[in-house]
DNA sequence: TTTGTTAATGCAACTAAGTTGTATTAAATT
DNA sequence: AATTTAATACAACTTAGTTGCATTAACAAA
């Protein structure tokens, strides 16, 4: 909801995701626009676009938050389930374009699943 | 590795663990032993007793550590990978004891995953 | 194109989770 | 009981993220 204005922060951070096709962790985004964009606005920034279904967000290993484009998301649903994958070598984390089977869970509601896969990612394996 | 003495404060920790049988976060066991452990005595017993396989760590929702007993891990091995439910609604975190079948990804070396079911637990259902 | 509205920004100060260094204390060993 | 050294308390620090508020800049309407 809400009118979402096409700022220079907005553009600056949307250019960033569509030049490299990956997930961005904030504090890479805050660090690289530190000359450009203040660290609030940068996460406010995120918070508007991921609202507007543009962006999903998710926890690497450290619990730091990484935020990649969506793809089949919109303002109203959000189907990004899918798993990420972080190399252990490198830090980088890729989205999975695979579906993991959560087990039906009795006297249980689920909600969602947040599922981060480890190890060595394709340019690491070598 | 290393000599772990059995001193008060991996006492009281790891009674808490045994009272209750189920996840904790650090945040509460900060907070609960305020008055009896100091904050970094806190974070290192828990560090040395997951080092021991005595306890195994993960991330809640929103980054925050939590800490359950292991129940198949010992010091040189951790086969604790089993999946976690965290409750909308209460915030608790239970253990899950079924296995997440996790796909061949195609030239990645997958080494573990963390997964975070979300949902209403059992007590919250109703 | 100017004006008016208000979303968005910058800045400073703050909170909260977790870490580091160091002197002191208390397990365990002799 | 004396000795060794792991473990602790405390203070200070780091880092991620938030809040409040005055200012600025999108954008719509005149």
């Amino acid at each position: 909801m809400g009118v979402v204005r096409k700022t220079q922060s907005v553009n600056l951070v949307l250019n960033a995701f569509k030049a490299e096709n990956k997930a961005i962790s904030v504090i890479d985004l805050v660090d690289r626009f530190s000359d450009k964009i203040n660290k609030t606005t940068v996460y406010r920034v995120l918070d508007r676009l991921e609202d507007d279904g543009v962006l999903h967000s998710f926890l690497g290993v450290n619990g730091i938050k990484w935020y990649a484009p969506c793809k089949d998301c919109s303002e109203h649903k959000h189907t990004d389930v899918h798993p990420h994958f972080q190399c252990t070598d490198c830090g980088k984390i890729d989205c999975l374009n695979v579906d993991i089977i959560i087990p039906k869970l009795p006297n249980r509601e689920v909600a969602g699943a947040q599922v981060l896969i480890q190890g060595k990612c394709e340019a690491c394996c070598n």
